[in-house]
Formats: structure tokens, sequence, C-alpha cells
DNA sequence: CTCATTGCAAATGGTTTGCATTGGG
DNA sequence: CCCAATGCAAACCATTTGCAATGAG
């Protein structure tokens, strides 16, 4: 999954474009989808779009969340006790970081990882073919709201 | 498949030991579930537990596995696609490898781990308070078998 | 004895699917 | 026009919960 994400540029593509890219159609209710998640941006859930979306069925709902998780540009995402949040991707191969009192979500690439997966690829046996990085915070508006 | 650490002891405490510390009765429901899972040890489901156990009701492994899980012992990870798996715990704070085709799960620990969080600490603001790292492999058994 | 624990079954939360209908190209 | 896409509701899967019955100490 690392391996060939390479060929798109960091900066986010226009999600539209994606779905075409994709060969998917442009219709109402994906506009719809779309519109809302780039108005939310970071962590949010499925749920949290239906409840905005009261015209757009939540069968499609997700069915545009997954078509997009298909073309990269957003993301799945758990909170520490399993609960999935979604959220758009900037960067093409990064992390997050999630608040786990109020679900903001950070973004973060940084070498050691790579280093570190290095690391452990010596340690193993068999190939690795993936990982899954989360690093929960307590944001600073957080911290100082208690 | 893993490049074992024996950090505490790695002698894992008895199980039965861990609920009577934890101010839990010991059942036959709960020595029940303990031994099936002593058996599978790594990488296993809640229904696979259940469908081995036809006469531990479906609620009480599940209660069981959350009492474990907080008592430190046995440990949630996830599959790639999100699909819940359970583990026990051999040594004391550490990540998972999980293949990808058979499901065996590995545990490591690497000092480089540490050192990433340390240096994402300082990228971030707040207050870095867990994370979560799974590394998704296809294990050397599963790399012979195709 | 008594209260923690159990089993059952129904409830939940998140997500998917079957199918008749609709609308984009 | 036609097939991809939609909406709805029912299905699903993992897990939880309410409650009366049970059994460990």
């Amino acid at each position: 999954m690392t391996a060939g994400t390479t060929e798109r540029q960091a900066a986010r593509p226009d999600l539209l474009a994606a779905l075409e890219d994709g060969g998917y159609r442009i219709t109402t209710p994906r506009r719809s989808v779309i519109a809302a998640l780039e108005r939310k941006g970071e962590g949010f859930s499925a749920e949290e779009l239906c409840e905005e979306l009261p015209a757009v069925g939540r069968a499609t709902v997700y069915r545009t969340i997954k078509l997009l998780q298909g073309e990269g540009v957003i993301c799945k995402l758990a909170m520490p006790d399993g609960a999935p949040k979604y959220s758009m991707a900037r960067v093409e191969h990064h992390h997050h970081t999630v608040c786990v009192k109020c679900a903001a979500v950070g973004e973060f690439r940084h070498a050691t990882i790579e280093r570190l997966l290095r690391a452990i690829g010596q340690e193993i046996s068999g190939e690795i073919v993936g990982h899954r990085l989360e690093v929960f915070t307590v944001c600073s508006e957080c911290e100082v709201r208690g």
C-alpha cells in the first residue's frame, strides 16, 4: 500500500476529479457528500455526515465514503476504543494524531517511522505489507478547557 | 515471527490470579474462557471463542474478554480492515505484527518507537496520551504457501 | 444466604445489501 | 434511453445490556 502511492501529488487533488479518475459518475448526492466533508475536513464520523445531509441516503453516504477511500482522498482511522472516524488525506502517506477528547485529527509524517519499519523488518520473518499508527493526544485546546 | 522481547516477567502471570487480583470471582465459565484462550494464544476472535465454548454464553465470553483486557493480560488489535482480534499479552508494553493472510500475531518492542513518540511530541501541541501501532505482514509460513 | 455472575434474548452501533426507482451522460 | 447510482428498509456483524435465575464464597 505504501508502494504504489507516490504518483499523486501531495497537493490534495480536487475530489470530484478523483471520482472521475476512478470512472465514477458525478451525481448530486456525491457532490453533497463531498461538499460536506470538505467543510468538516478532519475527524468526522459517517453518522455526522448523514445527519448533516438528510437529503442523502445513509447508504449513499457510506458508499461515497468508501469510494473516496478507494481513491485515497479520505482515510479511516480509529479512536482509542476502536470507534471509526474519517479524515481528509492531505499528504500522501501519513499518520494521525487524534485528540481523545474532541477527536480533532492532525497528520504528520516523520522519517523516524520509516526507520522504525526498516528496523522491525529485520527482526521479523515474513514481509511487511502495511502498518497502522495512531497517536492519541489531548490537544492544546482541550488541555486549556480541562 | 516475533523478535521475542522479554522485559518484565515474560512469565505470563497466571490468568486466574489476574482475575483474583482484580477482585473477581473465579467461576466455571471464566475458567473455560481462560482455558480456551490459553490454547489459542495469539490472534483469535471473540466469535471463535464462542464457537469453541458452546456451554458458555456469548455475553459471558465478551464480559470475560473485557475483564482480562482490563487486567492487561490480553489485548485487542485490529486487522487491516478493522476487524477485531484478541491476543495474549506476553510483554508489558508492546506492539503487534499481524499476518494479513493467516492472522498470526507477533509481538515486538522496539526502542525506536519510543524515540519516535518523543520526536512527535515535540512537533505537535498538546500531550500524547497513547498510541496504537500495528504492523501488517505476510508471515513466512504464508509466503511459502503462496 | 446473598450478591456477583450468568444466560438468554432483545437492543445497539456501525455498516452493507437487495431491489425497485431514478437521473446522468 | 440505459445502466450506474440512489433510497429505503431490512440484513449484518460485533458487541452490549436488561433482567430473572444461578452459584460461589
